[in-house]
DNA sequence: TATGAATGAGACTTCATTCAT
DNA sequence: GATGAATGAAGTCTCATTCAT
């Protein structure tokens, strides 16, 4: 995949591009964890470069701006997410049944959350906090619309294609907020509301799929 | 020229209180806008002031700080989304159906997002981008369940009260989510949004109460 | 002059007005220094404040802008120049003789430039090192050019206006330059073109008026 | 592709000295246009490199600072303007009239300085934006001071020489000014400063040379 | 009590120059 | 020699909050 995998001998080593992303990523990876336990905007640059070990400059090469960092974080979710789900959805023999199929998708992105927590603790502020960048949060649910759509007309090509676009979108919303707001609740709780998710979201489903 | 200069004789009453609560709510007006056109960090206290014609002092009288003034806002808008709700699920008599409940409720809550479009605006960005604040944003959701949690133990007494709980959580969630992202979408598919909030809501709440 | 001088007793001193006033030169003043010495570009904001002994925060409620400080010096040194030029122009008795307004103006300027060296080393710059700003520059000598036309207009009014602003445009620039260049020569020869600049102002003069 | 990629066959001549100079003069003409409009200052060398199509490394070969930068335009002005006015100055035959000098010679320079506009837009501003680069400029007049004064003396040689430096000084400085002015304004004012600056400056030397 | 000038830490960002490749 | 990614000091300006009047 690197420019350089089919290197001769050699192997001086990936020159630049690697040491970029990796940079990058150390960038990202520390943004993240300071946009979460700070704030965005409480997370300065600065510290940023600091905290990742990179001159403020270099920071300013890769990410022309402080929210540069945020649409970054943004990239590297979907792109995250997005493959998690394709990889549920495309199970290349049979057909789930409904509820397995929303069994299984909301405990994978459950486990997203748990395992990415900066996922929506980062876009949902972004909403309003800085109203500039809404953009960023739509495009991120669009790809995961995108995805349900394609499941669902593959699941049931009955149906107008504008009632997939909203039932997606309605799934894409309330799984994200439930299971979100879930991960700051006592872990009893915590758990029932993954259930009730499952239980909202079939319930929902099955009254358009009934069989 | 105060809104008590007719009064009668003695008993002054407060000649400041009105005033100072004309200011409280000439402060919160201006910040509301402020808040949903530029963000909470973009605004400042000082164009707060200068914008609702208060001096910067006077304003730090009222509010010690400028996170107190987002209390403010919250704690006008739980008041108002509450005694609307309230007054929906007190109707005197008779039980409503199910259906009834869910589509008057939602057109409530719709009418009031479209209504005062800062609440979400302004509460959403509590969560992440000031972590510590995040205690606003439940206390404002506390409320609202806890009346859907009077409001089902009523409809039916027989569940186990976590169970309420649970339920309100959800719905309380789930509608706030799917109206407020609504208001944002072109006119066609907004409605229908609307409509898909209502769809799932009773599919949800019809899974438990089947009657 | 000042508001209070009327004051009665008390004596306070000035409250604010007069506080400012004397911050607001303070910061023109070591201002005026720094861009003479390091030039304005290399001038910091930060150093003109630390110098002043003025909080930088101070500074910007004075000036919005590093620019506004020269717009601020700019017009500090018009209002001596042109008082100046003012006082020499209105010798309320008698015309003098052309040579006589001659030799005075520029001997007048001359100590101008040599008490505020500031003057021409400041404005100049501006010219195209800041393009966004030659304004400043025009209007400085506008004022300048405005007071000869009246001077001319009054010595001989028998000739078309157009004319007078030529010619006062021409005397303002040339004496400008010559004499400011002067400054940096050595003695002999600086004073050598002081003469040469009544020389070539006077046989410019004596072309139009020719008594 | 080179210029010289035709040339016969040995004599390889510098294939690297032609394509340097042409480097030199794309980042010469490249930091004329951004001197001009964006002033020195606000210039980066990095803007520079990047408009000229030359890599920043290889600027930095050619000019060790950006000040040297400067210092080139400069020499390649003063180059220009040198051989307009010698090859003015040289006419072969005749003396011309004094009138005529002037007449041809600030009309010359008025098409100079229209043909060439950074001139002194990028001259001026050193003076004292730049405190240490005085220098340069004061070398760019002074070769033209040199230009004048050889005229001078072969014109009229019974003068003492510190007069014609005198002259040749004024005349340097105010035609530079006032035709550099007249620039910027209207066309039927700039005309007439033009005719102006003839006028004053051939007063001037025919109160020296009144034959 | 009411006012608003004053404060200064700190935010974001730029850019001349270098040097490893 | 040629290249351009890397560097980090330093610059301008903001703003929540205080406190003397």
């Amino acid at each position: 995949m690197t420019t350089n995998s089919l290197r001769p001998k050699g192997m001086r080593r990936q020159p630049r591009q690697a040491r970029s992303q990796e940079r990058v990523n150390q960038i990202l990876d520390v943004a993240e964890q300071l946009f979460i336990s700070k704030g965005y905007n409480a997370t300065s640059t600065n510290a940023i470069a600091a905290q990742a070990q990179v001159p403020i400059g270099s920071l300013y090469q890769f990410f022309p701006d402080k929210a540069a960092i945020l649409y970054g974080l943004a990239a590297r979710y979907n792109q995250q997410l997005h493959s998690l789900l394709t990889e549920l959805n495309s199970p290349d023999g049979e057909k789930l049944s409904l509820s397995k199929y929303v069994e299984q998708t909301i405990d994978a992105v459950d486990r997203f959350f748990t395992d990415y927590p900066g996922y929506h603790a980062i876009f949902m502020p972004l909403q309003s906090s800085m109203p500039e960048l809404e953009a960023i949060d739509a495009a991120a649910d669009a790809q995961l619309i995108n995805d349900l759509v394609i499941f669902f007309s593959r699941y049931d090509p009955e149906l107008a294609p504008e009632i997939y676009e909203a039932i997606a979108f309605v799934l894409v919303k309330t799984i994200g907020t439930l299971l979100w707001t879930s991960l700051s609740q006592e872990k009893v709780f915590r758990q029932q509301l993954v259930q009730e998710t499952k239980r909202i979201v079939l319930s929902y489903l099955q009254s358009y799929f009934p069989y």
